[in-house]
DNA sequence: ATCTATTCCTGGCTGC
DNA sequence: TGCAGCCAGGAATAGA
């Protein structure tokens, strides 16, 4: 599942190739997934190719270019089309695949940066310390499903909420505006810990995340808590604990989470 | 303005 | 061995 370290891993390994090559075709094998005309890209060149949370953006000459990988969302430039091929982008000396075996990703092109992918929050590795702390002051609600909705922050999914949650010794269901301001300082730094590790060893793949070039990710071997229900909590021995919380599975040390 | 519940989607797993 | 039923969780959307 491609959250901001893989959705970053994969940018870096395109960006090299794509940027300023020239898409010749588009074809969409899925019709569902794609937003707008996305042949109105053809025969421009891909410009400034980025990471936006977990969507994938780039300038292609005036036509916006936004691709969301969903859950199983893979975009590859080794391969042949396959029965998951779901959009096929030829470009000048090769081809970039678009395979998502559950169709929950999305292609748009647009005439401009949509605006409700503007209107998503401050990237993760970017804000300061006083900032988080202010913008969790002014919400409601619990702190795991906080760090999941990308208008609080951008690029956040269930692994990284679940681990750095567990590393700031922080349970998932305390409410947000009441942590104080050391422990949403320390939640702060474990975010940044947690996605800067996660980038380092090149994400994690669950299920199957794959980079560009069909690579996994080693950050899986390096969760905590995130898919150990019931193993021991590597930090003082408890049982990992599995709760529902917003719909999602939340994943913590029942003894360092309070 | 915010938060919560529902929907989409299919391979892989569990249990009978 | 086969199959029903459930689970995974991204964002969009509707409703509170």
């Amino acid at each position: 599942m491609p959250e901001l370290p893989e959705v970053e891993t994969i940018v870096r390994g395109l960006r090299p190739w794509l940027e300023g090559r020239r898409i010749k075709r588009v074809e969409c094998l899925c019709p569902r997934m794609a937003r707008g005309d996305l042949a109105r890209i053809e025969g421009r060149r891909i410009q400034n190719f980025r990471r936006h949370g977990k969507f994938i953006l780039a300038d292609c000459e005036g036509v916006f270019l936004a691709i969301h990988l969903g859950m199983t969302g893979k975009l590859l430039l080794e391969g042949d089309p396959g029965r998951y091929t779901r959009v096929v982008f030829t470009l000048e000396g090769g081809v970039l695949l678009f395979d998502d075996v559950r169709t929950l990703g999305r292609v748009e092109v647009a005439a401009r940066l949509p605006a409700r992918i503007a209107r998503l929050g401050p990237e993760p590795l970017a804000i300061g310390p006083e900032e988080f702390i202010e913008r969790l002051g002014g919400r409601r609600g619990r702190v795991k499903p906080l760090l999941l909705n990308q208008t609080f922050l951008r690029g956040i999914g269930n692994i990284y909420a679940d681990e750095a949650l567990f590393r700031a010794g922080i349970h998932p269901r305390t409410a947000a505006a009441r942590l104080s301001r050391a422990r949403a300082r320390r939640l702060h730094a474990a975010i940044r810990e947690v996605l800067e590790e996660a980038i380092a060893a090149g994400g994690s793949s669950i299920s199957d995340y794959v980079d560009a070039t069909g690579k996994l990710g080693e950050f899986q071997f390096q969760h905590r808590v995130y898919g150990r229900e019931e193993e021991a909590c590597p930090r003082c021995g408890a049982a990992i604990r599995r709760i529902v919380l917003a719909q999602r599975s939340a994943h913590f040390c029942p003894r360092c989470q309070r």
